[in-house]
This record gives structure tokens, sequence and C-alpha cells, in this order.
DNA sequence: GGCTATTACTGAGTTAAACTCATAATGTGC
DNA sequence: GCACATTATGAGTTTAACTCAGTAATAGCC
């Protein structure tokens, strides 16, 4: 591509160059860096019947304990809706429960079967490979100080 | 105060616990960071009529220069019949146009129009401030070790 | 020169996963 | 006890990835 002829397009825009352009390229990494950990992991999620969404859904569930749906949602940061579509799937494959909540009647509570909570021990080795080979280019500290950074970027709402 | 109470065994060890889980948890902070910035920027590319995907590979066209669609789809990670689709969107809105390639006639040279690098250059202070809205939480040598940390991950192909 | 393999792109169809809007049941406050 | 808020969900749309099969152009081989 240096020397694409005749287009009238031309040449390739010079990076910009007034300010720092860091944040831009944070957003790039972040975004690339995802895809390839939410592609693998759902390469090795698909032969266990769960999508990418429905186990970390599972996985929520299983660490937190029994929720009402809406703070389901919300944990996950999608709309209620969402919510609801995703515990479907996962109550059909007998993954979850729904139990009514005994303190609203509106509520439903949800909760990992014993079938999910086996399922997520089971493939707790497997996503941590797939976590791994991720960030195998970084050595110990280097993890810690990308989770460091990464939760302050998330833990500020 | 007593001397010498304290156990020779001095302080835990700091970043190794027996299971330590800082890969599952790199996956989850990864995952939340990048759906934000993903939900943030969405809302702000809608009014213009551009996705979230169909920005990006704009971009990368507007950055590196006219491209075959087979360069392009590895660009941005993605299969061939993906990136088709997506300079369909484009090249449908005006922003992109696919001229054949004079060294391989089998080939497609896809490049950006001056509309489609105008509006890229218009979005750039909204993209700038929607990074900046996720990352505010992180100083400017944060932002840089975070950069750092992120692009030793996606090089390492 | 003609057969075959490779390369590049596309049509057709599927799936995942988000979204909105509307609705029924329930809870809460005035 | 009536009006409004909350909770979950039905119905329908959109984004964005995927596979498989097919077509056109080119390259390689004999």
């Amino acid at each position: 591509m240096a020397h694409d002829t005749d287009l009238e397009t031309g040449p390739p825009l010079e990076a910009a160059q007034p300010g720092d352009e860091t944040p831009e390229r944070l957003a790039e990494a972040l975004t690339r860096a995802s895809w390839r950990l939410r592609r693998s992991e759902r390469a090795e999620l698909a032969p266990h019947g769960l999508t990418f969404a429905q186990a970390r859904a599972l996985r929520v569930l299983v660490e937190h304990g029994p929720m009402r749906m809406v703070d389901l949602a919300e944990t996950l940061e999608i709309v209620p809706r969402t919510a609801t579509a995703r515990v479907d799937g996962l109550e059909e494959a007998g993954f979850v429960q729904r139990t009514p909540d005994p303190d609203d009647r509106r509520s439903i509570r949800v909760s990992a079967t014993s079938d999910g909570a086996d399922l997520i021990s089971r493939l707790a080795a497997q996503r941590r490979r797939s976590a791994e080979s991720l960030f195998a280019p970084l050595g110990p500290s280097d993890r810690s100080e990308l989770l460091r950074l990464l939760m302050l970027v998330t833990e500020a709402v």
C-alpha cells in the first residue's frame, strides 16, 4: 500500500497529531483484546451448550447466590428484558431455576441448580486456560497491574 | 510493645495465593470495560448512521488507506464474508467505495470516500470524549501503562 | 491450449445477543 | 382505595458474527 497510485481518495491521513491520542488507542486495544477473549471462550463453551453471555450470567448466579431478575440484569449491565431471555435459555437447559420471591410476588428469584454449579466448576479450568492464553504475554506483576487498572475503570460507575 | 512476637513466616506472599484467580478476574474486567465502551460509542454513532463495527472498519480504512477486502477482514479479525457485509453498509451510505485492484483482477480495493474520511474526522472528538469518559479514573501514567499492557496482549498473535 | 486448483468475493441462511415498546401482576404512597 | 411505580415478560427489530455453497478471475501444470 506504499504505492497505491492514482486513487482519488489519496494517501492515508497522517496520524492525528495535536493531542495525546492515548484514549483512542486504548479504546481500540480494549475492543480487540475483549473480542479475542470472547471468541476463544465461545469456542470452548459451545460443546457444553453454553454461550458466552449465558456462561457469564450463570457464573454470577453461582458466585452470588439466588438473585432477582432485575438485580441480575443490573449486575450484567443489561436491560431486564435481555436478562429474561438469557435466563430462559439457562432454565431450559436445566442450569438455573426460577422460584417465586417470598417477599415480593412481582419478583422471581433465579438460582443456579446443582447442575449449573457443577458445570461452572467443571468449566473453571478451561476458562482459566482461555484467559491464560490471552494474557500469556504478561508476567505476574503486569497481570496484577492490568487487573488494577481495569478494576479502576469498571468500578467507577 | 512485645518484641519478636511476629511469626517467622512473615507477611503473606502478595500476588500468588493458592489458586491465583487473576486471569479469570482479568477476563471479567476486560469484558465489562469493553462492553461499556461499546455501549457509549454505539449511542454516539447512531445519530450519524454508523454502527460500532462500521465505524471501526471505516476508521481502519481512513487510517490505512485502500485495502483489499481480505486484508480488511484480517485487520478486523473477522472472516471475509463478514467484512463484505460491513463494507456493503458503508458503501450504501457513501462512506467507502469499491474499485478493481489493478494488480490482481480477482481483488477489489476498498477505500474511504472523502465523505467517509470527513465523517471520521468529525467524529474523532466525540470518540475521544467517549473514551475519555471511560478512562477518566486513570491518570496519564496509568493510561499509558494500560495501553502498554493491552498492546502487549493484542500484539502477540 | 486446456484442465484443474487457488484466490477473492458474494448469496443464502442461521445464531447470538442486544435493544424497544407494550402489558399484566403486584407493591407503595398519598 | 386510587394513582403511580416496579417487576417480569411477550412480541418484534437490529447488529453482527458465523457456515456453506457458488461464481468469476487467475495461476499452475502437463
